[in-house]
DNA sequence: TAGATTGTTAATCGATTAACAATC
DNA sequence: TAGATTGTTAATCGATTAACAATC
């Protein structure tokens, strides 16, 4: 094990291998091999055993892994060891399909409260969580001391509900608006844009090589009529 | 340009120009340089002028690249030229999410269709979109020629749905179950899956370091009481 | 012509895979 | 002991960055 910073690409399985120990441990599986892990993952073994490898030998050779413990050990990691508290902002339908999902399956996470600005989505219930009105957000943030917030809010407020939040002690957002937010250096942002990962997709809904064939004839052809656009444009 | 498969990483940056671009020619900015969409996007001005050469020079040397004719270029690339269809599996608060916003904003998308298996949910609007049973999947499919998905089923009936559309010309398939799901060799599946975004982000709403150096601690001090655990265990 | 910025080649960096010694 | 699988080092692959000639 090194101390070196472990990469963000790593970070990003370890979850996947959390959930793929749950299930396991749900069958009653006590041991896994890396080839096994593999399989349910799609990441190479070799790869799983040096992402593990980071951060300590958590394995028997000649064995394998021991499921609880290895879930254990990546609990700590990630830092599940604790529910996470986590507050939701913004309770339109993403907002609550988030607040859902994560309330009822026991995913080691507590959604604390979910906040709205419109006066008539608060006060509404989300499973058991009521919808409180944005103006209390600092006062729980401090409260209970939340780090991690999602928002989904439209990008038109998203800054601004950045600002605030992150001055109250939030240090790890979620952002699911379409909007590059800017963030003081000590916390960290993710941004999960669903719109751009549709239209990534979309590029591979049609035969790639043909549209990019026809894409380059096309530019040939144009190399000229291209200036002409230029300057009428 | 040459015309070797793209890779991932670079069809995944595309929409983000996409949408930077549309902004700009909101704003009615005719030109633009690689540094300003660099600073727009936070990738790097050397990689997005890689990233567009990849699929022939659209710029002009000295000056930068005209907004409408690099975005006209970017949707041929994506496969955007033509408003793409399509369909929604899950009429959940997530699959309405998505219904809206991509239905509201003009994304370069259609969505021609969501359905749902609860019969409470079927005949329900979204926006204009009605939502139709499960059963009316196929028909739809081979009648508006869907090639794009979305699956925002639980991940119970997630493998079911996605063997039934493949079956009938789906290509390309965004899915939000959480679940390893098994498709035809030509077809495109991509995960999106918002549990593990979360935990990964979790990782960094700590101070890495110190728990790393603690849970290395641990790991030394346990060495001995590892075999124990694993016997107990 | 001088200044600016693209498009492209070369250098660097980082991540994945291969290989194998350690060891259960 | 023989068979299996980890943990780790070395080799490969791919992606990003640096540098600069081409050219508007």
């Amino acid at each position: 094990m090194t101390s070196r910073n472990v990469s963000k690409t790593v970070v990003k399985r370890l979850p996947v291998y959390l959930r793929i120990l749950d299930n396991l441990i749900l069958r009653d599986v006590e041991i896994v091999s890396s080839r096994e892990l593999s399989m349910e993952s799609g990441f190479s073994a070799e790869q799983i055993r040096k992402d593990l490898a980071y951060f300590g030998a958590f394995g028997t050779r000649g064995t394998g892994y021991n499921t609880a413990y290895l879930r254990d050990k990546l609990l700590k990691i990630i830092g599940l060891d604790q529910k996470t508290k986590v507050i939701v902002i913004g309770a339109g339908h993403l907002g609550t399909a988030l607040t859902r999902y994560n309330a009822v399956k026991n995913l080691y996470i507590d959604i604390v409260a979910v906040f709205d600005r419109d006066r008539r989505v608060v006060g509404q219930q989300i499973g058991h969580i009521r919808v409180l009105p944005f103006e209390k957000a600092p006062e729980i943030i401090r409260k209970h001391q939340v780090k991690v917030a999602l928002i989904t809010v439209p990008e038109t407020s998203a800054q601004k509900v950045v600002d605030e939040i992150t001055r109250h002690g939030i240090t790890a957002i979620l952002n699911f608006a379409p909007a590059k937010l800017h963030v003081p250096e000590d916390v960290h942002i993710q941004n999960s844009d669903l719109t751009i990962d549709l239209q990534s997709l979309i590029y591979y809904s049609t035969a790639e090589k043909e549209r990019l064939s026809r894409l380059q004839k096309e530019n040939e052809e144009s190399k000229t009529q291209k200036q002409k656009i230029l300057k009428i444009d």
